[in-house]
RNA sequence: GGAGGAGUGGCUGAGUGGCCGAAAGCGGCGGUCUUGAAAACCGUUGUACCUUCGCGGUACCGUGGGUUCGAAUCCUACCUCCUCCGCCA
């Protein structure tokens, strides 16, 4: 959320932001709206000292046993009218906050502005795609014919879109998250939380899901609660409506969870497999930081998400997103893709975003600066650390050997009984 | 799921219709004293918004609605926490 003062003071400034995403929005109306409830609260403040003056006086004639009926009688009306005043701002104001909750993120000024992914700039590339003496396989043909996932009883268990993992293969899934734990714990100073995947409607509000993108969450009805898209979600809210000692910043987290999501839209798109699925696993790395210091955060946040793919040597490249393809929150956002070579592209396995004060206005994140009395927004940023299905893709095709066996990567090893390879049994 | 109790400022906690944005204590900040510190003493100390920016005004005592000239205080719905019982991985 922007804040409705800068939007009054920096309109072009806006509305360049909003156009530079590509988006269509009529600022004017917000405008007129919010110098109209101001008009409002102007007029019935001043009613309301009014009437509480002449309640006081009321007061005072009652006490001394004289006649306040008329007096009575005018407040009465009087206070007809603050109600109705009072609804008329409170309607102004919900109208106001929706269309505030439905304003973008301002783009940093280093973004590169275009309208989809195809103006995203490539800003490294590290490893390089290794040789093959052999036709290589996918994935999906890999893991099955070691029996590792089993793809076709996922479908029989809850539907397309899911992956059931078995023997090495869940073996594997549980030691990559504890190998990328371990790493941002003891090497990059997270602090391991493990969240509700559950969260409600406010704390899916505070991040910025909501409520534009209700369409693709899971939704329990009767609870008004939603499965978490991203560990963001409740690890960001851990915070909402606190105000965090100057002396506790940065804070830095980390978190397993499942994620899940209704890729609603996205049908014949990536169906089969392992890149698209409805819940998948994944390490997210929050921060909650002073203002200031966002900027370098969000490269070091890059690094630490680097720094596991790096560790597992899979050829990567980092890009920075176009204007048109962040997402509504982020006002820098750089993608880790990872090199699939069986699938032959490039996958998406981090997001690393700086969403300034955008979620922390939203979700009520404040900090309370030494040399100022007034507490200000702080700024909070996330990536994954990173997103397990689809790096399981890359370590089973990149890792794959002529026999159909797979290699387990060196730092893996130790989280799995020291075994070298995923062979046939 | 059933029965009871409770939600007040950074914390503890008083306040059951006007004199309450709210006692008192603790904590924080500033000062006196001291070589320095502690203790003691004095002062100060919530947030947001509106503003003709005036040390003016409004709102906020879990949240929403209601009663009243007037609500922290009464009514009501909801949320959260605690205790006991039941069920349960």
């Amino acid at each position: 959320m922007l804040d409705i003062k800068f939007i009054r003071e920096n309109t072009e400034a806006v509305e360049k932001g909003v156009k530079d995403r590509g988006l269509k929005l009529d600022l004017k109306k917000l405008l007129s709206l919010d110098a109209e409830k101001r008009k409002f609260i102007t007029e019935v403040e001043d009613m309301k000292s009014k009437k509480n003056t002449a309640s006081q006086e009321i007061g005072k004639l009652l006490r001394e046993k004289k006649d306040a009926s008329k007096l009575k009688a005018e407040m009465k009306a009087s206070s007809q009218k603050v109600k109705e005043i009072d609804t008329k701002v409170g309607d102004i104001n919900d109208t106001l906050q929706k269309m505030l909750l439905e304003i973008p993120n301002i783009p940093d000024s280093s973004v590169p502005v275009g309208p989809d992914g195809r103006s995203n700039k490539v800003v490294r590339k590290w490893g390089k795609p290794r040789k093959f003496n052999f036709n290589t396989k996918n994935h999906i043909e890999l893991a099955e014919e070691l029996d590792i996932i089993d793809f076709g009883r996922a479908a029989k268990i809850s539907g397309a879109g899911f992956a059931l993992y078995k023997g090495l293969g869940a073996r594997l899934e549980r030691a990559l998250i504890n190998f990328m734990l371990d790493i941002h714990t003891k090497k990059h100073g997270y602090k391991e939380v493990f969240p509700p995947f559950l969260v409600n409607r406010k704390s899916m509000t505070g991040t910025g899901q909501l409520p534009k993108l209700e369409e693709d969450m899971y939704r329990l009805k009767d609870d008004d609660l939603f499965l978490i898209p991203t560990a963001e979600v409740p690890v960001t809210n851990m915070h909402r409506d606190e105000t965090i000692d100057e002396a506790d910043l940065p804070i830095y987290y980390t978190a397993y969870t499942a994620c899940f999501r209704r890729e609603a839209g996205s049908y014949g798109k990536d169906t089969r497999g392992l890149v698209r699925v409805h819940q998948f696993d994944k390490v997210e790395l929050v921060k909650f930081v002073k203002p200031e210091t966002s900027s370098d955060e969000l490269e070091k946040l890059l690094k630490d998400a680097e720094a596991v793919i790096q560790l597992l040597n899979i050829p990567y490249r980092v890009a920075v997103l176009s204007t048109g393809d962040m997402s509504f929150a982020a006002s820098k956002c750089y993608d880790i893709e990872i090199w699939a070579p069986g699938t032959d592209a490039w996958l998406e396995v981090s997001s690393c975003s700086n969403f300034t004060d955008f979620q922390a206005r939203r979700a009520n994140i404040k900090y309370r600066p030494k040399d100022s009395k007034k507490a200000a927004y702080i700024h909070t940023l996330n990536g994954s650390g990173v997103a397990l299905a689809r790096l399981v893709v890359a370590i089973i095709e990149n890792y794959q050997e002529k026999d159909g066996s797979i290699t387990i990567p060196e730092p893996l090893r130790p989280y799995m009984d020291s075994m070298d390879a995923i062979r046939f049994v």
